[in-house]
DNA sequence: AATAAACACAAACAAATGTTTGTTTAGATT
DNA sequence: AATCTAAACAAACATTTGTTTGTGTTTATT
């Protein structure tokens, strides 16, 4: 369906403005990781649905349009934030799986790497945790699969730990989620900068979380 | 702005299909009710900015239109539902303030109430939590004071419980944040009827919790 | 200097959005 | 039976949405 009448009739010969504030972006595939970092923290702000592409393009500097040179859609956007954050929390399992440790040392160690993740990445994190749920259907499901295997596998390092004597036997399903959502509000509340560095809030969390795991006699 | 054309001309004489599938509702001030909880379920489901009018009208079994008669905006919907949360948890805190009881008693009991309504009215308590932000100006204020009301209150509960030599001397903020952060999973993953009861629920996670605060020496 | 590719923008698009209007229906009240 | 009112719907509304198209400009390559 193309446009009916002429779009652009020479637009005063303007030469497209090299002066006042023009910055000096020469070649730029870095553009391209602008969008997805201002997407990921606009998503997170606003939200998927209440994010508009032309929200979008007023921060990233461009125009609404314009980003589909470098992107294929705003599905896209957040299909590649999802699953950088979720490729990552896999893979971070996978090394800690293959430890050589206790298993209170590897949970220790995924906990750690976990929080990490949300103190350097917090909006795609954030967006990959509250806005996944808008993923369309190929990936969407993908998503979840990513889930459900770090889920079990985290799932799988307690139950272990637990028959192994080096934890305390709850259920495995309360104690997973409760550790899991125990650090998500590193994503939602944590700044930079703030009087608590990310290290001291990484040490004080794991502590205060690992002790109600550890068996008190042990 | 008015139609400039007649917009209903007699819909053919159609005596609004009193058969078939025609349910007996009477007089409804129910509708009302009806609307707000089909709309906590589907803003938790789909985010209030991916949640349409007609969306809602089709769970609710009524013409998008036909809500105004309910409801002042799609805005009001959001409102009632965070409000109708954040009121409870504040009433919830004011009734414990006033329990005669030590802190880490009143720190339990809150607690324990915060998990039951999530429990009760997840869906609720659940848009209350992600979609907040979506709130418009006057109301996003009052809402965010409500919160820090909140955590304040919950805050100064484990500040004197310190001081009281109750708890340990964790951060007081990493402490209120796990709190009540670690306590989220049940409104995303919790669903009545597993195998997991909501009083084993709530028992299990309190403990997990609380062990990690309580002295081990006291 | 010429060419080709990358990229930015204006204009437009169809579809979807929240909401209003006018009218009709159904139940309650008199 | 006549009247009133709450509530349902169809149609339309003005905007906003994601995206495409066409054109011009910039940059890198030759």
């Amino acid at each position: 369906m193309p446009p009916k009448t002429a779009p652009n009739p020479a637009p005063t010969a303007t030469p497209p403005a090299t002066g006042a504030a023009r910055v000096v972006k020469k070649r730029r595939p870095e553009q391209r990781q602008l969008i997805l970092d201002e997407a990921a923290h606009l998503f997170k702000e606003r939200g998927f649905g209440s994010s508009s592409m032309r929200d979008l393009g007023a921060r990233v500097g461009l125009d609404a349009a314009s980003m589909y040179n470098h992107i294929k859609s705003k599905d896209e956007i957040l299909e590649i934030i999802c699953f950088q954050v979720s490729d990552t929390y896999i893979a971070q399992l996978t090394e800690v799986e293959q430890m050589e440790a206790n298993y209170l040392e590897k949970i220790t160690e995924l906990l750690r790497r976990h929080v990490r993740l949300m103190t350097k990445d917090g909006a795609a994190v954030s967006v990959a945790n509250n806005e996944w749920k808008a993923l369309t259907e190929p990936r969407l499901t993908e998503f979840k699969q990513a889930r459900k295997r770090y889920e079990k596998g985290f799932a799988a390092l307690i139950e272990q730990g637990i028959a192994a004597g080096e934890l305390q036997a709850v259920n495995v399903s309360v104690a997973l989620f409760t550790l899991l959502s125990a650090v998500r509000w590193v994503e939602l509340w944590y700044r930079p900068g703030r009087n608590l560095s990310a290290a001291e809030l990484e040490n004080d969390l794991l502590t205060m979380l690992l002790d109600g795991l550890k068996k008190p006699t042990a």
